[in-house]
DNA sequence: GGTCGATTCTTTCGCCTCAAAAGTAAGTGC
DNA sequence: GCACTTACTTTTGAGGCGAAAGAATCGACC
């Protein structure tokens, strides 16, 4: 049982597919895997077998509750036995490492954070690799390592650029590697979300989905048939030419009236000093907005029918079958949510479909625990991935 | 040879992707569509072989030039018989219909057109009959009928609502099917001529596509994967509500500053004649904005930079590989290109890849050969799509 | 002009996967 | 206890696929 849950590499066509389908969609009988895989009956037994025999998957007694109660054979639910492997998933910001480990489920275990004192590649990397060996301790059957970055990155290994730790053409990937004998995944931090949001989130069983962070910077990724669409100018700051209003707000970052001034937690709090006087924090802002404070109150009302406008332009013409709005900027929404929705239908055709959006309150953990999805993911389909 | 092209229908899986491969992508080795399809060299030897004795592909002698000198077995190319099918195609406007026979690789053959002086169903379907016999004289084989219809259509077979026409859920495809003893296919006009476009024109193995017509009013269509994405106000008319300057003209149709009302033609028509007092033609108004009469080149300056934010939101937000501009009011860009493309370029990442923009300048019979497509479609995948 | 190598296509063979159908298991309803 | 329902398993046969060897047809080279 412990040692048994051999290489999940070996596996045909047919079970992996039956494999993530579990991973993903929980547990499920046989029946109803066939139903979704469109397979027959007797594929599945087949398919199966031998999963179960690995260890990979166990008969589950029952769907918790006993369900509703029908005729017929009960079935026999399958799932993965989520806490065989532990994964690890770092978020690197400019003065603090975020890291969680969380299971085959990419369910969080536990939380591990420390500051981060340099910037020079061998000294983050020595530091990871400090993390991970503490990690171990309480979770020894590691199985690879997600590292989210905010900047652009390449082949999953390479961090090509990444403006606020001053890096180009570091190999993270292999720097990790080589401390701690994990496989390791680097990925731009918004792509580790979206891929974590695609399998286990929002986005799980959609064709067409898009991610919009608000944070220091925009993020945008569109995700289309489960596979993100890249990008040339990822992470390179996207919004900062999204102009949504021409004679909008002036600020040190993006375009004059681009999305980027308009929304980013940064210069939203750059409109209120340049008005105030003083620098508040950004949820002191909303709340002044939310008790009626003028001034702020205009710049959010300002961000919030933004806001509406660009969720509008991406439903017209992405059309997404949801929308999925994350980052630490969202708070945006607990204030100014009629704004926005009342704004986004003023952009949209009256018989369009309504816009599926989804606001998800994001901290830093969240966004490790996106890095560690690309460790689960690189396991289970064997790192073979665009 | 003559009545041998059986029933394209019993075809197995690998077959039609055969079939359907060498009816898109020209002439094709045997190597050259295992090398596509990811098969094996035997596979294609199994998979052509019935093709071929079907007479649906024949293999033609060489590629027209001597092509490059290789050494090694010349390759011998597998094509279909584009003429051993003729389908026909309708456009039907407020008081035309546009008929044109195509190949079976939707070649034009042959044109018909005829002044609609009813509105009544049926007699629209006994005037479309009558056009099929007559084209039927000189092209004996005619495997279907496709109709496109601005307005809403369901199924591919029921006009579910279309404003010029005064329709409402009239089966068309029924009515025709009775009178001609042909398969028909009714389908919305953008969409007929995006799925034209995506099979056999500038969208061929793209995997995202958009198309935007520019005409009486505004199309927009999205393709993924092959797979045009159905929505809900589909040719309700788009672009209503896409505001794209809030201070725009305000015109008959359109909300204010509303892509409708500073692209398309009656609306551009619309505010030249408020400004001027005088009623021009579209034509008339590009000539005189390119002359540089102010009103006109005002309203063609401000048209110009709308659809370059229009396709640079399309851009930023649907991430296509390519965007064709069709319509009788792309004539728009030959006239100020310039401004289109320049406004385009402000609104995106400097770092982003550049617009694949094509424009075609497209009459009314390639609204038919879109709808002729549909049939093509119908014959090679059964009916069998959504 | 004969041989060699390159390239394309064909043939043969065995493997793998799948679906169909029949059989088994395990519950509910009466 | 009996019929019925649903879930799963086993068996069997067909079909599709790739690997590998062979045949065809060219250019290149001596």
């Amino acid at each position: 049982m412990t040692a048994a849950v051999a290489d999940w590499l070996p596996l045909s066509a047919g079970e992996r597919s039956v494999a993530i389908e579990v991973l993903v969609g929980g547990p499920l009988s046989r029946t109803e895997l066939a139903r979704r895989l469109n397979l027959s009956p007797g594929s599945l037994t087949r398919l199966t077998k031998p999963l179960i025999e690995s260890g990979l998957l166990v008969e589950v007694p029952e769907a918790g509750a006993p369900a509703e109660v029908r005729q017929g054979r009960p079935s026999q639910p399958l799932d993965v036995v989520a806490e065989s492997r532990s994964f690890v998933g770092y978020k690197i910001t400019a003065d603090m490492v975020y890291g969680v480990v969380t299971t085959l489920r990419s369910d969080i275990v536990a939380r591990l954070d420390r500051p981060l004192t340099t910037h020079d590649p061998a000294g983050v990397a020595d530091l990871l690799a400090e993390m991970t060996a503490e990690l171990a301790r309480d979770f020894p059957r590691l199985a690879g390592i997600g590292i989210g970055v905010g900047g652009l990155v390449q082949d999953r290994t390479v961090v090509a650029e990444s403006p606020f730790l001053n890096w180009r053409d570091i190999p993270l990937a292999a720097l990790v590697e080589e401390r701690t004998d994990l496989p390791v995944v680097v990925e731009n931090d918004v792509a580790a979300l979206t891929e974590a949001e695609t399998w286990f989130g929002s986005g799980r069983g959609l064709d067409r989905f898009v991610v919009l962070t608000i944070g220091a910077g925009l993020g945008y990724s569109l995700v289309l048939g489960g596979r993100r669409v890249p990008c040339d100018e990822e992470d390179r700051g996207f919004g900062r030419h999204w102009i949504i209003d021409p004679h909008g707000p002036l600020t040190p970052d993006g375009a004059r009236g681009s999305a980027v001034s308009m929304l980013t937690i940064p210069n939203i709090r750059y409109q209120v000093q340049a008005g105030t006087g003083r620098d508040w924090t950004y949820e002191e802002i909303l709340r002044l907005a939310a008790a009626g404070d003028p001034l702020p109150a205009r710049v959010i009302d300002e961000a919030a029918r933004a806001l509406g406008i660009l969720v509008a332009q991406i439903a017209n013409f992405a059309m997404p079958q949801r929308i999925l709005l994350a980052g630490e900027g969202v708070g945006l929404m607990d204030v100014a949510g009629d704004k926005v929705t009342q704004t986004m239908c003023d952009h949209r055709h009256p018989l369009a479909a309504p816009v599926d959006l989804e606001t998800r309150m994001s901290d830093f953990h969240d966004w490790a625990r996106g890095a560690a999805v690309l460790a689960i993911q690189v396991l289970v389909l064997g790192a073979a991935e665009a």
